[in-house]
DNA sequence: ATGTATGCAAAACATTTGCACCTGG
DNA sequence: CCAGGTGCAAATGTTTTGCATACAT
């Protein structure tokens, strides 16, 4: 019963937030664009306009509900937020993407930024290349 | 003699490149948005488009005399090239931008991107946080 | 000369916002 | 009923592009 979901973060149930929350927890790719999630909805039959899709999902992440991950070219991605902190590894050919946990690269990460004085609020890695599946087609 | 790395990148040396270029290395700021340099420009009374600017630094970026940073709300900044690979600590407060070189960060990638069956082609790592100077000011 | 570069204005893009209307509690 | 949510269209901010003109070699 994802409504909790919803009242526990303080947003009214309603059925735009309902439906974007059941498209990211059935749709086959973990990652989606705010366009994605719209035209899976469209797909669906229901009638929520883009602007709301983007007001949904920036709601649900300020609720932790989901995350915003920035891909270079100034678009975002959103995946439901599970709990477990982790980097991502992203294809240049077909755009997959991959999540990896890595606990030596976390504690270096905040060894940095306490030898540079910063206090870590937040950090992104993702690491670019050829996936295996690109590999073989050539 | 900048003209020379113009020329080697197979780029024709013309007055808007040179002064882009001279921006760059005398800018007390390394690390500059498109907006920026424009801006710098026209300060140098230099009547250059910002088009021009943007062309300018993307040809740069591809002759691989400057890289780009892409900073999340989807917007650029670029930094002459050194040759040094470094990534970047950011300030969530002032936007400072400073830079660190780690190998166990870097070692660490190349072994997870083997491990997931990938050929890495490049990464990216940005630490977010408050720094020395922001965390005084209350 | 001639293939590139440039400037300008318009287009493209992803995202946000204003506002009148609708809806959940 | 009424604060908050939604749809639509228009605005935004950054970057790109079309095209006629100007320039480097």
């Amino acid at each position: 019963m994802e409504s909790q979901d919803l009242r526990k973060a303080g947003l009214k149930v309603t059925l735009p937030r309902l439906k974007v929350l059941e498209i990211l927890e059935t749709a086959k790719q973990r990652h989606m664009s705010a366009e994605d999630v719209y035209k899976a909805l469209l797909e669906m039959g229901e009638e929520i306009g883009l602007a709301t899709v983007y007001r949904v999902l920036t709601q649900f992440e300020g609720a932790g509900l989901v995350s915003r991950l920035s891909m270079d070219g100034g678009h975002a991605v959103f995946e439901l937020e599970d709990g477990s902190h982790h980097d991502h590894l992203l294809c240049v050919r077909c755009n997959r993407i991959e999540e990896f946990i890595d606990e030596v690269i976390e504690q270096r990460q905040r060894t940095i930024a306490e030898q540079k004085g910063f206090e870590m609020t937040d950090h992104s890695l993702y690491i670019y290349g050829v996936c295996r599946h690109c590999q073989q087609e050539k």
